[in-house]
DNA sequence: ATGACGGTAGCATACCGA
């Protein structure tokens, strides 16, 4: 089965760059993140005209995420357990595939970085790592369950130098500093499996390129889109691999999708 | 890259993003 996780930058402006790459590549499910729109908003019918069925948790004008699925979707959590978070950003949900029922979370973690005309202010960054203390704290207790599970999603961390086209400038940057990459680091070592460094520990793997300028044509990007895989789901990991056809594509998102091929054991039954 | 660019709300311009 191929599940892809996608930042699409308001899923309504996004619909026709969206449905022609679920037409061309079909993945079983898609992680949407930043849909920009509530339930009375989202685009249920369109989606389903193309094969998917969707379950959401919305907010008007920012953040919000979905999940996509050709098989039967069941929203297991919205929000964070044990976090009052007034951002939609995080939608845990079972998925039916061909081989057997799996766990998906679709996740948009805060940017962190403070606004424009305030430079000085930290309280988003303190809200970032808030959120990813709550956060790992309930991955952990997932992984406790045991089964294919994969969190996906817009991590907003560059996690590694060899992630951004140029480390000095974002140096003090809240996708980089020290705090964020030590939690995204323990999330690691909790026993989840970055999809794609796994298996292309070299590769450049860029999935956002500023809209301005020329950075999509000189490859001034950043890997801060994750798939992360619990030890079940990592076992059957076949591929990984950044698709850049929507960034290319009609009225792209500044984001493009990352997918994944997982064969996954149906431990009820005989391998063969 | 103290910019430019796109999206939303809502009708001019402010806020948000990475």
């Amino acid at each position: 089965m191929k599940i892809a996780t996608y930042n699409v930058n308001s899923v309504n402006a996004r619909m026709e760059n969206l449905t022609a790459w679920l037409a061309e590549k079909r993945p079983d499910i898609v992680l949407l993140q930043e849909i920009k729109a509530e339930f009375n908003a989202f685009p249920f019918w369109d989606l389903q005209m193309a094969g998917y069925e969707a379950k959401i948790l919305g907010q008007k004008s920012y953040n919000g995420v979905a999940v996509l699925s050709r098989g039967k979707i069941k929203v297991v959590r919205e929000g964070l357990p044990g976090f009052a978070d007034e951002n939609a950003r995080y939608l845990e949900a079972d998925v039916e595939t061909g081989e057997g029922t799996v766990r998906v979370a679709s996740i948009y973690l805060p940017n962190g970085n403070p606004p424009y005309n305030a430079p000085d202010d930290v309280s988003k960054f303190e809200y970032k790592l808030r959120w990813m203390d709550a956060f790992l704290q309930h991955a952990k207790e997932l992984l406790r369950c045991g089964g294919p599970i994969i969190l996906g999603g817009d991590f907003n961390v560059i996690f590694t130098d060899a992630d951004v086209y140029n480390p000095e400038l974002f140096r003090t940057n809240a996708l980089m500093r020290a705090e964020v990459r030590a939690r995204f680091r323990a999330l690691l070592y909790q026993g989840w499996f970055d999809a794609f460094r796994t298996l292309h520990p070299h590769d450049v793997g860029y999935t956002f390129w500023d809209y301005s300028g020329n950075a999509l044509n000189a490859d001034y990007g950043m890997r801060i889109d994750y798939l992360l895989l619990s030890p079940q789901a990592a076992d059957g990991l076949v591929s990984c691999a950044v698709d850049k056809t929507p960034r290319l594509g009609v009225k792209p998102s500044d984001h493009t999708a990352l997918t994944a091929e997982l064969r996954l054991k149906d431990n009820g039954k005989k391998e063969g």
